[in-house]
DNA sequence: TTGGCTGCAAATCCTTTGCAGAGGT
DNA sequence: ACCTCTGCAAAGGATTTGCAGCCAA
């Protein structure tokens, strides 16, 4: 986990660099950002962030969470169907499982599959930058629920 | 490779299966989309089928790319910037390498990552039904072109 | 004849942008 | 002071939806 103050260095790093100029909403953001899930949409982010203070306006969340790409502080995730979803870059790689009915997202990482994707990059003569790896498909939980009724196909 | 024919019958099943109705327009679409590229967007599909008849509008490839869908004959792919493309589901299961500077598209399949995810899945007592890998990086000739500009680094 | 299909335009949803004023350095 | 940041509202792009007429079964 990298703790909140390392955050607000790397962007005022950042700010200083290009720049660019510190504000209170923006370390508003960054730290509402840090209080929620690690999967938040532009949306969740703003109500959250106009619970402390209401004068926030949507588009400086998303011109904030821009910033946050750039300095890579957060990065975002495009899943399927809906909006987009941000989360905090950990130094930790993770890839997702995520259940298609209860919408559950489950972090996970190997290492098989890390080193699988270096051999196939390799293979095309690409320079790996970064990759996502999404597995879709019925949790636990789910599954349960579903018992007997058998041929269910969600898609 | 599935021919044209199989996936024209797939879509008469699955329109039968469930009260729908054939149409021309619908098999105009499936026809135009086997002969464009392995990735699609919404908006070049429709250009591709204007050109055969410019009566179609909009709506209907959109609401002709969802029963496709519906009826696994294609995927829709949601890569990061931009409108979702579309491919036609294949037998043979693949992933992408896909270069952030070119935008070229790399369709690769390993089956050590293959394996590899059902463990995860397992892992996790969930049910795999799909999943998308995306390597993204730089392609061998857009690192070639940069030659010695050292440093570059695409996000 | 019925009920699904279609084009059109309007409506949505998510995100970006233009502008005039507030705020940081 | 200068230049960035911000809210607001309007614009934008992609996709969906309502409706009246068209078409297949």
């Amino acid at each position: 986990m990298t703790s909140l103050d390392e955050l607000k260095s790397r962007l005022r790093e950042h700010v200083q660099r290009n720049g660019l100029k510190s504000s209170t909403r923006r370390d508003l953001i960054l730290e509402t950002l840090t209080t929620l899930g690690p999967h938040v949409s532009a949306d969740q982010l703003l109500r959250a962030v106009r619970e402390r203070d209401d004068r926030v306006g949507a588009a400086t969340v998303y011109r904030t969470l821009r910033i946050l790409q750039d300095c890579e502080i957060v990065a975002e995730r495009r899943f399927e169907g809906g909006a987009s979803l941000y989360e905090l870059v950990d130094d930790t790689h993770h890839d997702h499982l995520i259940c298609v009915e209860c919408k559950t997202i489950i972090e996970f990482d190997d290492e098989i599959v890390e080193r699988a994707q270096e051999k196939v990059a390799t293979r095309f003569g690409f320079e790996l930058h970064y990759h996502r790896h999404e597995l879709y498909g019925l949790c636990a939980k789910c599954l349960k629920k579903r018992g007997s009724k058998v041929g269910a196909t969600a898609r």
